[in-house]
DNA sequence: CGGATAACTTAGCCGATGCTAAGTTAGCAT
DNA sequence: ATGCTAACTTAGCATCGGCTAAGTTATCCG
């Protein structure tokens, strides 16, 4: 294993709640048209402070606007990462259904594995979903 | 979305690290029969001082012996948890290479993965490596 | 045996993510 | 319009997992 793999790893964990946050931030205005902080609060089960600090990071790093007491708006960027976490999110999803995991597992698992699926790995989930599984490696039984 | 499940994503997050310690730790005994806080130095790619504060966790929590400047050993409890770690992870690694992921991506995909693996998924991983890809829902195209 | 060097620990810092408690603002209802 | 309540922010704290810098111990070599 090289030396560079835990770094990514913990990189990765600096983004993946940004990633959750935005993801379901888009969610919400899709539905209800707008997002607010106590929204966010009934999603996660964490407190409103812990709330108005992780947007307050969102902002910080250009993925959200608010302003005190409004609702939470995304910027570009922010609509860029939702859909791109949406679209890893559902293929992961939709994998572990295909492979004969239950509807509440594949949806526990698949919010835990998203953040650690590289290009390579979603590329052959998705094949699978819209090609099938790939050719066993020998004559099978 | 139900309301556990990020619940389960921060637990789950609080005992990564230790088993990948663990695992890791158990892997370099196996390898050389004793091991020193500056394999998992090289290892992680981290300060002699986060080792430090992470063994410090591991005794804590009762996963590790450690005696200051001494080598590091695993408990019972260290020793189960590195056993399951390592089987997930190579279940994970294994059915990521079945599915067509080079080695490299299969390498760096399962160590972010393997800690969100419920047993169902783990399961129908283990059912693929062994017996197969399941069958397809529908007459195929 | 006595140093030099490598290994390790400790102290103190930072940021992320959580919390409680307390203060502030917005918005509705009378 | 005033006041209540819900929503939100701010302050202050904890833990985790990083870091640097400085101190301690072990070990090996001459």
């Amino acid at each position: 294993m090289d030396s560079h793999t835990h770094q990514r790893i913990r990189r990765d964990h600096a983004t993946e709640l940004a990633e959750d946050y935005v993801e379901v931030i888009d969610d919400i205005i899709s539905k209800s048209g707008i997002c607010r902080a106590v929204d966010l609060v009934e999603h996660f089960q964490v407190t409103h402070a812990t709330v108005s600090n992780a947007v307050g990071r969102l902002v910080r790093d250009g993925f959200a606007k608010s302003q005190a007491y409004q609702p939470i708006e995304l910027t570009a960027k922010g609509k860029r990462l939702a859909s791109k976490a949406r679209y890893r999110h559902e293929t992961v999803k939709s994998f572990l259904r295909r492979l004969g995991v239950s509807e509440e597992a594949a949806r526990i698992d698949s919010e835990g594995i998203e953040h650690h699926v590289g290009k390579e790995t979603l590329d052959a989930m998705q094949r699978v979903l819209t090609e099938g599984w790939p050719a066993e490696p020998e004559a099978g039984e």
